[in-house]
DNA sequence: ATTATTTTTGAGACTCAATCTCATTAAAGG
DNA sequence: CCTTTAATGAGATTGAGTCTCAAAAATAAT
């Protein structure tokens, strides 16, 4: 958890800010899980937990977070955005269910590689990617 | 032309809806380039040519056709939806300039087949996908 | 430390794409 | 033509996310 603060002290180093507890308890928060979470959730699980920070910290921390690569921001397509803490987890993309949700992640280098082949045939830069297969898992189907 | 006006009776006829000629004139209009526009922007272009179609029935006709296939969603990440029609074009995925927002469309047999092992591997039936690359264009970088 | 300066916070107003409501209008089938 | 059923449109509503600004907290200066 030390470093968890460290990072956090990092980041907001980096972006000129100031650390403050509100920023540390969203931090905290993202960190509990590996879940795929939305704003929403994560807002109020703190709040459950007794917490007070608003909803627009949640929201301010969480763009700095992403902005500093502690957090994943996933777009599933339904209008609430999803976070996912980067601790321990290497780059990865999502396999997801169209039916309960679920959502598993998955990785594979030589889709990278092709993927970067195909950003030098258009002379593109890449900054970031998404790739999200929808389907039914196998409880669903 | 002719055969646009099949396309949407036929999917209308699918979803036992009716055809009418508001719905006649948003596929029209979808068809009329082959731009990733938002909703917006082709209800105001409906508009703009003189044609009153109301936003509500934009939208619903918007969800027809993309559920009959005539029109690909696309979730670029800035809250607005585009969409392009499907007339001529197989199937593609999206190389995206993040800074001046033009969209290349690219295929890859190979990462479709990658796709496919990995759906297999997480006993997934793939229903669809989203494979976007986010960069800098020639010009942009 | 104490005060002065600057940033952050939070409550709620606001935005904006998209959806919903429901009275009116139009299509389909006798 | 008349009845039934579906579609339309104007505007209200939703909901995720952002903005505002006075109050609170953090940092810097004295």
């Amino acid at each position: 958890m030390a470093t968890n603060v460290q990072l956090l002290k990092n980041s907001l180093q980096n972006e000129g800010l100031r650390y403050t507890s509100q920023r540390q308890i969203v931090w905290d928060e993202i960190c509990k899980t590996d879940d795929h979470r939305d704003a929403e959730e994560i807002y109020f699980t703190i709040r459950q937990g007794g917490k007070k920070v608003s909803r627009a910290t949640v929201y301010r921390t969480i763009d700095v977070l992403v902005k500093n690569n502690l957090v994943r921001k996933l777009e599933v397509g339904d209008g609430r955005n999803r976070y996912e803490n980067k601790l321990d987890s290497s780059h990865h993309d999502h396999i997801i269910c169209i039916q309960c949700g679920k959502i598993n992640e998955f990785m594979d280098e030589d889709i990278e590689k092709l993927q970067d082949e195909i950003a030098k045939k258009y002379q593109f830069k890449i900054v970031r990617h998404i790739h999200q297969i929808f389907g039914l898992c196998k409880d669903c189907k």
